[in-house]
DNA sequence: GACCAGGCACATC
DNA sequence: GATGTGCATGGT
């Protein structure tokens, strides 16, 4: 399963090339788009990102001042925008009381521990979670996402009932511990979902990984 | 107009 | 522990 999966990533990289993720200028900034984009299309939550920044609002500072009214209306075309205030409030929270908003100390801490305690994390679940943890922290694991599930149930390579930390266990028991190769082997499967393997309409008949 | 998008919390069984 | 539901915009 180890070869497969490495000529799977193999095929995929050959397909699309390097993805080059996460698409952010900071890291606070991906955090904040890993909430965003929860259940959401990437272009909607952009346009929020780019309201934020043009405001010169993104910032953790000027995030956490911010009123929750002024937030929401701000990122209101990524949708669920009252949640996402609400679970962006409750993560500038945690972020401040436990790390003084400093990405480098919040880095330092064990990634078992600091797992845990962004789950525990009011709107933080085990995608979110593991978002900031690889692509705003460089932290080696593996993020599993719809696309994951869908596109591995289709080639037969994972169950149905398969649950998110079952999902990752397979990726990870199978692969090399590398940040760069978790990065780039979740956004190729984010690019493929988003190319041929839709909910509808399929394409998994000129899928790259076809045959294999 | 229906369907979908880089989830999560909460209620209920 | 599994399953169902609300949250919401904007593109296809």
């Amino acid at each position: 399963m180890k070869r497969k999966l490495n000529r799977i990533f193999d095929r995929l990289h050959s397909a699309f090339g390097s993805q080059h993720w996460w698409p952010a200028d900071t890291a606070f900034e991906v955090m904040v788009g890993t909430i965003l984009t929860q259940n959401t299309n990437w272009a909607n939550v952009e346009k929020a990102i780019t309201a934020l920044k043009e405001k010169k609002l993104l910032s953790p500072d000027k995030l956490y001042q911010l009123k929750a009214e002024k937030l929401a209306g701000l990122i209101r075309s990524a949708g669920y925008y009252n949640i996402k205030t609400a679970r962006l409030k409750s993560f500038l929270k945690f972020f401040f009381d436990s790390y003084g908003s400093k990405i480098k100390l919040m880095a330092k801490q064990d990634l078992v521990l600091l797992r845990r305690q962004l789950l525990a994390v009011n709107g933080i679940g085990p995608e979110t979670a593991d978002s900031i943890l690889l692509y705003a922290l460089n932290k080696p694991i593996f993020v599993v996402d719809a696309y994951t599930k869908r596109i591995f149930l289709r080639h037969g390579l994972i169950k149905k009932e398969a649950q998110y930390s079952q999902v990752q266990d397979f990726f990870m028991r199978n692969l090399k511990q590398d940040t760069k190769l978790f990065n780039e082997y979740h956004a190729l499967i984010v690019k493929l979902g988003k190319e041929y393997c839709r909910k509808q309409n399929p394409k998994c008949e000129i899928c790259p990984l076809h045959g294999q």
